[in-house]
DNA sequence: GCTTTACGAAGAAACGTATCGCCCCATACC
DNA sequence: GGTATGGGGCGATACGTTTCTTCGTAAAGC
């Protein structure tokens, strides 16, 4: 089931076979349409792995997250990241691509086995070892989270110190004097959440409440959630997605009413539909990372020099969880 | 950077080449390591692509689900299809292969573009058409969910009845005489949810109390729940994820206490942990599934004639919304 | 009548690997 | 001395496409 064998059966040469069916070549519709019938006719597919061989596209791409803790796929229980990664392979079939996830490291060299056509590498650190060996190959990266000092091709990220800003304003606004923030030490974007925090605090001239947690270490959380109460903040901001149970189930053993006596603010999607969230958009991100991604590959040459780049924005849903009554 | 520079690069050729990188031939170990080093030293990786055509194996699983509803990845936002995924992607590498998730059918030729060595289909339809040109390419499929008269390798399935019977007996037990089923029309394994809660009322000779909605319609959950409501059940069994918090907020304006005047169990992994809840484990599905297909895959020829099949076992978790005080 | 143009189609060379079978050269054995 | 034996290595082919180049023919232009 070759094509050789619809050449032989339509009763042509296999150029015109392979051309009548890409669209290419001179040749009057009444060979193609033919050509076209008796491949049908004959059930015949083209073989995925020749076609990839030979044009040196495979239609594949990667995408892929730093390993912060030595736990693979550590991200993966983010909502962040798995809504990223969901709108990441719908835009990729859309652009006629499939999207196959990968660890960073594995013990099967599943790196050396796949031929990708180009990489999303979510949140990388500084000269990541993988995207480096991915460059020299000459495979496109875009990176998802600012990536430091690797020349990838582009990459999306949201502007965090923004984003903190805005939620950190929002809360002063609604009369917040002190502000503690909650962050999950191993969470994306963790390192620039707080950056921002700070920043904000040095400007406003107030001292920074924080506390964090590895977020795989069971009780850890409700654990960092009770310290940070004990700080005894009349705001809190937790940076990552589990943090507002956390912060609710600590403030209620504390006997606190939200928003009364402590308004509450989180990143997230907001399970929660009373708690004032501020969202990053994944799927914005995943979505724009592709995009660029395919840009790059199918651009190959024309492209411009230097690394595309766009801000995801941010979406802040205040509910009742930071609103003074 | 292909084989053959390294040959050349080692003084040998290109089939010694091979079989040391490979461990086949008969080779001194001085050869091998030599032509190891050689290659290490110019970053030498084989062509995926070549590797492909040569061998027929890509190393690559596919994962699908019959498209219900005309909107694509219908099930993608139900938390048990995710999590099916994400064990199915973590299970694949472990065991050497990669997992690309792919729409039933897309405007691009995905499928074709690919090369799959094998296929989970989940909640196959009947005599899906998909299922059966792969299977007529002579690509392994294996089902999550039962398939069927679709004559697949194997699939995994939960006992959907006894599964159903359980939570019933468990509310019954609880005190419920009039137990109310609240389903999401398009959601997994719906059908056999209702079919096994029919039985089960059959069975006790009580009348089904049933309400269903369209997931992905904004309100219709809370329709649904309410109209449930207005039955006057003393228990309520949500079929799929959504419904705990529909029926929560629906008792709540209708001022009933749960578990005080209402019984309430779900299926889902349970995100409110207040709420009795059944698990159908689709992280043992997902990672069942793919042993089953790379099963099927690496025996080739040597397998039963049989398709395989794998029973995932159910957990209800009992909390307090099912718990009369 | 001879050259140009266009059209329709085919030949053949890659792409980079894995592998079957073969060859050569020692050493050992009768 | 002739022949098994086995280790070490290589040549050549096939996997199934895509595409570059070439070729023949017929119509059109001078």
């Amino acid at each position: 089931m070759g094509i050789r064998e619809v050449a032989a059966a339509a009763g042509v040469s296999i150029t015109t076979v392979s051309d009548a069916l890409n669209g290419k070549g001179r040749l009057p519709d009444t060979t193609r349409l033919h050509v076209r019938e008796v491949a049908d006719r004959l059930g015949y597919r083209p073989s995925a792995a020749a076609r990839t061989l030979r044009t040196g596209r495979s239609g594949l791409l990667g995408l892929t997250t730093a390993m912060r803790s030595t736990e693979p796929f550590a991200l993966t229980e983010f909502a962040w990241f798995a809504e990223l990664v969901r709108s990441a392979t719908a835009t990729a079939l859309d652009l006629g691509y499939a999207l196959v996830v990968l660890p960073a490291s594995s013990p099967h060299d599943v790196w050396g086995n796949v031929a990708l056509d180009g990489t999303i590498v979510v949140d990388p650190v500084d000269d990541d070892p993988l995207v480096l060996e991915l460059l020299r190959r000459g495979v496109p990266v875009v990176s998802g989270g600012h990536p430091g000092s690797t020349p990838v091709y582009g990459w999306v990220d949201n502007d965090h110190v923004a984003a903190v800003r805005c939620v950190l304003d929002h809360l002063a606004q609604a009369g917040a004097g002190r502000i503690g923030l909650l962050a999950a030490a191993d969470g994306p974007g963790t390192g620039k959440g707080v950056a921002g925090y700070r920043a904000w605090c040095a400007d406003r001239g107030v001292p920074p409440i924080t506390e964090e947690y590895e977020a795989r270490t069971p009780g850890a959380g409700r654990a960092a959630a009770t310290r940070l109460l004990d700080r005894a903040p009349d705001a809190v901001f937790g940076l990552h997605e589990g943090c507002a149970a956390e912060l609710l189930a600590a403030a209620r053993a504390r006997e606190l009413r939200v928003p009364d006596d402590l308004l509450l603010a989180c990143c997230g999607e907001g399970a929660d539909p009373s708690v004032t969230s501020l969202s990053l958009q994944p799927a914005l991100a995943g979505a724009w990372a592709v995009e660029l991604l395919v840009g790059v590959i199918e651009d190959a040459g024309a492209g411009s020099l230097l690394p595309a780049q766009r801000t995801v924005p941010t979406r802040l849903s205040v509910r009742d969880s930071s609103t003074r009554r």
